[in-house]
RNA sequence: GUCCCCAUCGUCUAGCCCGGUCCAGGACACCGGCCUUUCACGCCGGCGACACGAGUUCAAAUCUCGUUGGGGACGCCA
C-alpha cells in the first residue's frame, strides 16, 4: 500500500536523536478511555522493542477541567494494563515559564506577532465568512502593524494574543508520517495560529512542541486528530530551532455510528476502569486494543508481552480506522464480542496460580474470600477454578455463575430449575435417595459417583441424564458445568448430600 | 464551507507498494454437525466482502482518474 522506503525512512534517514523517547500525554479531564490506553500501550509497545524510554507527561494546562481524582485514574488505569513508564509523571503545568519563555523568543526572532484583534471582531469576520459561504483565515490585519502602532496599542493598554508568523509565500510544509506516508499541507492553508492567550497562558500547540523538545522526544505516536496539527507543530519546531522528531498517526477508533469514541458521549463502555470492573484480565483488554487497528501479515492474534513487543512495529497499522463494536444491553456480550472472547482465551489458558491471584481479588470484594484458599485448602480451591473456568468469560463469572462451589447461598438458575428439576417430578424422591447412596460412600470420587448413578438410573429405569442434571440443578444452582461426577468429588460429600436432600423445596 | 485522511465479510483484518498463484485468506459473531450427562472447549462444515463508474492491461481487490460514502481538523480546548 505504502512505499516500503517510505515506511522504514525511520531506520535509514540519518537522525540526530539517536535514542527512542516517546510518550503518553494524557489531559486529566476525565478517566483513561481506550482510546487512549490504546496510543499509551503502542507508545510502550515501541519504546520496548526498541531499548527506549516512554515519558508521561500530565498535559494540566487546562487547570479548570483538570481534577487529581483523573489524574490518580489515568496512572491506576496504566499501571492496571501493565503499560510502565521510564519517567514521570511530568507536570505540563510546572512548565509554564519555559512555554512562555520559547513564545518570547518567536516573538523577538520574528516569528511571532501580537495580534489585538478581540475576539467579537474575530467572530463577526468567522461569521461573515460562513453566510458568504467561503472559509475563514485570519486576514493577518495586526501582522501588519507597524512598531509604532503596535507600542501605540500596548500602551493603550489593549490586551493581546500572539500569533505565529506562517510564512507567506508559495512552498508547503511536509513530512513522511509512519503511518499515512507524505502528509503536506500548503502554507497557504494555515492561518497564523495563537499562540499565547491575551491572558498571557500559552497554548497546547506550543506547550506541546516545548515539551517534546525538552523532553528530546524522538517519536511523536499519537492518534489521528493530531495529523492536521502536525504541520503547525513542524512549524513551531523549526522556528525554535529544534530538530523534528519522526510522527507516527494511529488511525481513530470510532463508535457504532462511526463517531469519534469519547468519555463525554460513551460513558463506561469506554472506560478502561469499567473493563477492570467487569472482571477483564488486564493483558486481555490490551491484546484487544492493540488489535484494533493494527495486525500481522500472519493470522496471529494472541500474543504474550515478549511476543508483542518483538512483533510490534508501525508497519502492521491500518490507515483506516476501526469501529469498537460493543454491543450494549446484549444478554450474552457486554461489549465487543472480540474483547470477551480474547479474555475469556487468556482466562482458560494463564497458569492458574494467576487465575487464582485475581480471583481471590474478586472473592475479597464479593466477601467469598477464605484465608485457607491460601493456605490449606490451596489445591482445591486452585483445582475448583481450573474445573470452572473452562466455560467462564470474566473473572466476575466465578463469583455469580461459580458460585455455589463457594459458598451456600447461590442463586437457582430458572432454566435449570424448570428444566431439568421440575420437568421431571420423580426427581423430588430421587435426588434425596442418591443422597443416601453417597452418604454410604466413604467419600465421593468421580468413578465411585458415576457407578452409583448409572446403576441407581438403571433401576429407576431412567435416563441417567435426568438424574445427574438434575443433581447439577440444585447443587451448583447451574444448567451447565463440567463433568457432574467431577463436581461431586470436588463440591464434596457434605454439601453434595445436602443439597441432594434439600431438592424437595424446590417442589412446593 | 475549507483542508486533509480513509474505503475488503456484521465487526477486527490478510492480500494492495512489486497486477496473474484471490470465483479473495484468517479471527470474532452467527448457523449446522461431531463429541457428550449439560454447557463450554476442541474439531469439521456453512453463511458472508473487494463502495460505484470509467481507464490502463492479455489480465485489476491490487495501477490511474472520477463519483459516492465515511471520518478528522479547521478555538484565545488539550
Amino acid at each position: 500500500m505504502l512505499s516500503l522506503a517510505l515506511r522504514c525512512s525511520f531506520f535509514c534517514k540519518e537522525n540526530t536523536m539517536t535514542e527512542v523517547r516517546v510518550r503518553f500525554p494524557p489531559s486529566p479531564t476525565g478517566y483513561l478511555h481506550i482510546g487512549g490506553a490504546r496510543t499509551a500501550i503502542y507508545n510502550w509497545l515501541f519504546a520496548r522493542k526498541h531499548g527506549g524510554k516512554l515519558v508521561l507527561r500530565i498535559e494540566d494546562t487546562d487547570a479548570e477541567r483538570s481534577t487529581q481524582e483523573s489524574i490518580q485514574g489515568i496512572l491506576d488505569g496504566l499501571e492496571w494494563l501493565g503499560v510502565t513508564w521510564d519517567e514521570g509523571p511530568y507536570f505540563q503545568s510546572e512548565y509554564a515559564a519555559e512555554h512562555m519563555a520559547a513564545a518570547k523568543r518567536l516573538l523577538t526572532d520574528g516569528n511571532a506577532y501580537k495580534c489585538f484583534c478581540s475576539k467579537e471582531e474575530l467572530e463577526a469576520k468567522r461569521e461573515a465568512a460562513a453566510a458568504a459561504k467561503g472559509d475563514y483565515r485570519y486576514d493577518g490585519v495586526c501582522r501588519k502593524l507597524s512598531p509604532e502602532q503596535v507600542q501605540e496599542k500596548e500602551a493603550q493598554g489593549l490586551p493581546y494574543v500572539i500569533r505565529f508568523k506562517v510564512p507567506q509565500e508559495p512552498g508547503k510544509v511536509g513530512f513522511d508520517d509512519q503511518v499515512y506516508g507524505r502528509v503536506e499541507r500548503a502554507y497557504e492553508d494555515i492561518e497564523d495560529f495563537v499562540i499565547v492567550r491575551s491572558n498571557g497562558m500559552p497554548l497546547y500547540l506550543l506547550c506541546n512542541v516545548v515539551d517534546d523538545i525538552r523532553d528530546r522526544i524522538s517519536h511523536v505516536i499519537r492518534g489521528q486528530d493530531g495529523l492536521s496539527n502536525t504541520p503547525r507543530q513542524i512549524l513551531l519546531y523549526r522556528a525554535l530551532g529544534a530538530p523534528l522528531p519522526i510522527f507516527a498517526h494511529m488511525p481513530l477508533t470510532l463508535d457504532l455510528n462511526k463517531a469519534k469514541i469519547s468519555k463525554r458521549s460513551h460513558g463506561e463502555i469506554v472506560s478502561v476502569q469499567f473493563y477492570r470492573e467487569q472482571g477483564f484480565l488486564p493483558w486481555a483488554l490490551a491484546n484487544f486494543l492493540v488489535l484494533l487497528g493494527w495486525s500481522t501479515s500472519d493470522d496471529r492474534e494472541i500474543f504474550s508481552r515478549e511476543e508483542l513487543i518483538e512483533a510490534f512495529s508501525f508497519e502492521g497499522i491500518t490507515r483506516s480506522n476501526s469501529i469498537f463494536n460493543y454491543r450494549k444491553d446484549d444478554p450474552k456480550f457486554f461489549t465487543d464480542p472480540k474483547a470477551i472472547n480474547i479474555n475469556a482465551h487468556y482466562l482458560r489458558t494463564l497458569p492458574i496460580e494467576e487465575v487464582g491471584a485475581l480471583v481471590k481479588v474478586e472473592f475479597q470484594k464479593e466477601g467469598l474470600w477464605d484465608a485457607a484458599y491460601d493456605g490449606e485448602k490451596k489445591q482445591w480451591f486452585l483445582k475448583t477454578l481450573d474445573m470452572a473456568r473452562e466455560r467462564f468469560h470474566t473473572l466476575k463469572d466465578f463469583a455469580s455463575l461459580g458460585r455455589a462451589w463457594f459458598a451456600d447461598d447461590f442463586a437457582m438458575d430458572e432454566t435449570a430449575l424448570a428444566k431439568n428439576v421440575l420437568k421431571h417430578p420423580g426427581l423430588k424422591e430421587w435426588l434425596p435417595m442418591l443422597a443416601e447412596r453417597f452418604e454410604a460412600l466413604p467419600e465421593l470420587s468421580h468413578d465411585e459417583t458415576e457407578r452409583v448413578c448409572r446403576e441407581f438410573a438403571e433401576e429407576l429405569g431412567v435416563k441417567v441424564g435426568i438424574l445427574v442434571n438434575g443433581a447439577r440443578a440444585v447443587i451448583t444452582g447451574q444448567v451447565k458445568g463440567p463433568s457432574m461426577f467431577e463436581v461431586f468429588a470436588q463440591i464434596g460429600k457434605q454439601r453434595v448430600v445436602t443439597r441432594l436432600k434439600g431438592a424437595t423445596q424446590y417442589f412446593e
